[in-house]
DNA sequence: TTGTATGCGTTATCAT
DNA sequence: ATGATAACGCATACAA
């Protein structure tokens, strides 16, 4: 007698119901059965409360199902509602996630797919920054928001058509002379598309733009100089600002309520996002919105899909326009 | 010849290194072990890049080196913050965590509890609102802002003590009439000491004050009704407000401004966890800042520990008053 | 000290 | 259709 208080396995649903433990194994697999036993180890299951050791199972199978997320952190409300709606994804296949929070850091990045391409778990979805991050192929990987070559699927939400959108918006709205802000990463990834959509967005409808654009390391102090520049007799000279995030949006707005400037009667903002206070409650401000529910869907869809034929190498999924206060008019 | 991509096993680094399998294990478990040998082993380690896989060192230890978080969510900044600091900790001590989302279902909490009694992990952390969740003891369990039993440890910041800062910072800047502002689950829990701690500082500082106690099913309507109760000549009889979080601290300030009121000017607010824009950024109100750090820290430590006998039934980690805008004077 | 054999809970391949 | 048995990767008691 070893087994005292820990959880029931096959061979004692096997004894309870006076049947072979390959039995059980088929009808916990739904194989086909005989109905007499099939109730009979029913019966033994309930009684005994008995459930799958996945672990034993993966061992078998050499699969785990438990997927990494690699993120750079869950507090960002952006990263947050990613791994929120991933997670529910996955559960909802049955599949566990395993978190791995990078803190942006390109050595734990790639110390994380090192780990996961051991058997640990069957694939990765990564929101990663490390350029040389090496991906070996025979874990399915899914990347958000940064393409990692042709063999990897990328998702993002159409950056592209959501810079221009703001630009439309923007004019709409009845702005004359705009200004882009961006401030990130200087890698090439899909958020970087944004730019080129306002762009194009400001030129189809003959608006006069221009644009401060920041890498990581800079500061952020270069902005509220590039506004103190393009101001005369307290005026701002832009009407309308595109940033590239709703986070730069909150400390735009901040700096021009520094500068005397009214948002949005004196200059119309628009972020990027669509992140709201608390989670649920009101947008931050006027905002292109992410479809973040619908991008972590076909993270994971990608991810599982058995056929490899049928991966696209990038899926862009549509965005809208909220409005968030800091535009005019609701 | 079956291995094909797949990782290598102890077996392959057996034969590489010409050694028996029981002396790889011995290694790779730090167990004592010929120097020779242990060097052609080590070798043969880095050589295959041999990692050990731990769902198959689980299944013989019935251990998984995996815990689950039962939290309503990761969206909300609150749990967002928590959840980053927990599964942090738990990393560093080589933890995976099992992400378990519960919408606050009662239901759902259940069968996460009990799926995870069925040896799929080795220890729960939950922060749940199902006041008959049946967690078996076999299951090392730490449960956040709710006691759950004395045999079952609880974690949470002091919130005794935070509504008592709260009213004592009122009091300091200059308040004469308070209220203290509360919605949320009917439970009995810890965050539910906040109007205790908040009615004893009124008491002890002279400060008048009144309440305003809501349940989970309640209308908001009802505080909006309650302060225009309050409200003569277009004054509010308060002249400052604790609310009982900072979620309802944003709500309440933005019924205020409707009523044409300004804060902190014409009233002021202190909310409750220390909650900042975009999770790293300003705080959205002035605030009794939760300690979320040292709780992950705590909850993980206590579930970890190896000596049943040393677990506190409750532990109340300090809090800290923080200026966030809301209130007079930085 | 090192090697061998057994078992952890499953699944799959056999005979029956 | 059902039952016995080997194997998955690892740890460990035991034999050498």
């Amino acid at each position: 007698m070893k087994r005292e208080n820990s959880a029931p396995t096959m061979k004692d649903v096997a004894r309870e119901a006076g049947v072979a433990l390959g039995t059980v194994s088929k009808v916990v697999n739904g194989l086909p059965v005989g109905d007499s036993y099939k109730i009979r180890v029913e019966d033994a299951i309930r009684k005994l409360n008995y459930q799958v050791n996945s672990y034993a199972q993966g061992l078998k199978a050499s699969k785990t199902y438990t997927i990494a997320l690699l993120i750079p952190n869950t507090f960002d409300p952006f990263y947050a509602s990613l791994t929120y709606h991933i997670n529910i994804a996955l559960m909802k296949r049955k599949y566990r996630m395993l978190l791995c929070t990078t803190d942006f850091d390109h050595q734990q990045e790639q110390e994380y797919v090192t780990m996961a391409q051991h058997n640990k778990v069957d694939g990765i979805i990564g929101l990663t920054y490390n350029p040389e991050l090496i991906v070996e192929e025979t874990t399915p990987f899914v990347a958000i928001d940064r393409s990692m070559g042709p063999k990897i699927p990328c998702v993002a939400c159409d950056n592209f058509a959501g810079g221009q959108l703001a630009a439309e918006k923007l004019s709409d709205l009845g702005c004359k002379n705009v200004a882009f802000l961006r401030i990130g990463s200087s890698l090439v990834n899909e958020p970087n598309k944004r730019k080129a959509g306002f762009e194009n967005g400001c030129l189809s409808r003959g608006l006069s733009y221009e644009m401060k654009i920041l890498n990581d390391g800079d500061s952020y102090e270069e902005f509220e100089q590039f506004l103190s520049e393009h101001m005369s007799d307290g005026k701002l000279t832009f009407d309308g600002i595109f940033c590239v995030t709703d986070r730069l949006a909150y400390q735009i707005s901040n700096t021009l309520r520094k500068l005397q400037l009214r948002v949005p009667e004196d200059v119309q903002l628009i972020g990027f996002d669509g992140i709201r206070y608390f989670g649920d409650m009101d947008y931050h401000c006027s905002t292109i919105v992410q479809p973040i529910p619908e991008m972590a869907e076909m993270c994971v869809d990608l991810l599982l899909r058995e056929n490899t034929m049928m991966k696209p190498p990038l899926v862009c999924l549509p965005v809208a326009y909220a409005y968030g206060g800091t535009t005019l008019e609701g």
